[in-house]
DNA sequence: TTGACACCATACCGGCCAGTCGGTATCTTC
DNA sequence: GAAGATACCGACTGGCCGGTATGGTGTCAA
């Protein structure tokens, strides 16, 4: 589908993650998806809904697949935590909008949580989400003795998830891939130290 | 010191701290400060200069004092880390502006880094001197017998500043106090993980 | 044929913002 | 005490922004 209303949000989402929500202009929004303010408002009723649109259709489906998914399906979850961040990390390496710009969540999640509840509720959602998926992973191994006794799954789950956010946050300002790398490095050894 | 120029400094500190760089106004500054727009047009010569100042007179010391100083003074770097992570979450998880608006360096870091080259540079200065801190403690534990030899102390150090933007960063949309202690003790269990 | 409605275009508005500028008061220096 | 520098003051400006008002056009049901 490529739909007034798709391109609005494709402009819309490339413009908040270069220049942040607050400083995204939807005139050139319009003015890049090939559309106009009245397609906009027509669509999105403010910015903050375009944003959360954002959020809900643009993000969080390709969050799925990127690091949630690879998570729920596995039979041997720390491997699979690491295959995923070192996948990730080699992708987004390699791309200089993701080295540039971040993470699209993170970003949002940063700027917007503390003064929208709107957005701090979906971006919540979302992180919730992948922790649980974690937790629920790491359980399972557990179970199958893949993972140490003692491991507190959930505070793991959450250890998880800040790692990601800290190392594409960090990237954001270093813009140095070697030190991703490590760090991404240094947590699969991290995540080994979990195994019996 | 009492003066005009710091009490600008101090109100421009909170009011980006709130709203961001970009969403803060100078005129609400002024206001707050007691001063006038002209003030602060003598102090400093644009909104980008006053941030500067920010980053390098207000945040920086603050960020030495808490974090980095009692890494360079330590005798046993694994344990000087624990409890830095501890005191700092145990501080501001009761520090209810901190639980809102998260950590004042990583945000604007987020924000401003892609942005603006002169933030980037002094907000990687601070970041890379406390990795710096944290390497050089490593391997002076390790000479010690007190950290296992097979340990990247420079990978380890990025991935302890990942996870302090991480951590501080999720308490920032989740408002949960108790997600930050689990993460935090998920942290400890990893750094102990690096004793021999 | 007509009305209703989704879809979009365009001109426009009030508000806020960063930054300017002419002016004044006080303090330093010679 | 003249002269310059420093420290402010506050009205003002031009520009951009989010949002609106209004009207046009194509489609489809009645």
């Amino acid at each position: 589908m490529d739909s007034t209303r798709d391109r609005i949000l494709q402009a819309a989402f490339e413009e908040f993650y270069r220049n942040g929500f607050q400083g995204g202009s939807l005139s050139h929004i319009a003015e890049k998806s090939g559309a106009t303010k009245g397609a906009l408002f027509h669509y999105f009723k403010n910015k903050a809904e375009l944003g959360y649109a954002i959020v809900e259709e643009v993000i969080q489906p390709s969050g799925n697949e990127r690091w949630i998914d690879p998570v729920k399906k596995t039979s041997d979850p720390v491997e699979a935590i690491k295959a995923t961040f070192r996948r990730n990390i080699r992708e987004d390496v390699k791309n200089i909008e993701m080295i540039e710009h971040g993470c699209p969540l993170n970003n949002l999640a940063q700027e917007m949580s503390p003064l929208d509840e709107g957005f701090r509720m979906r971006i919540e959602r979302s992180y919730e989400r992948w922790r649980e998926a974690i937790a629920d992973a790491l359980e399972r191994g557990k179970q199958r003795g893949q993972v140490k006794k003692g491991v507190g799954t959930k505070e793991v789950a959450a250890l998880i998830v800040a790692c990601q956010m800290g190392i594409w946050g960090t990237m954001r300002n270093t813009k140095d891939a070697e030190l991703m790398i490590q760090s991404g490095e240094a947590l699969c050894s991290y995540l080994d130290s979990l195994k019996p």
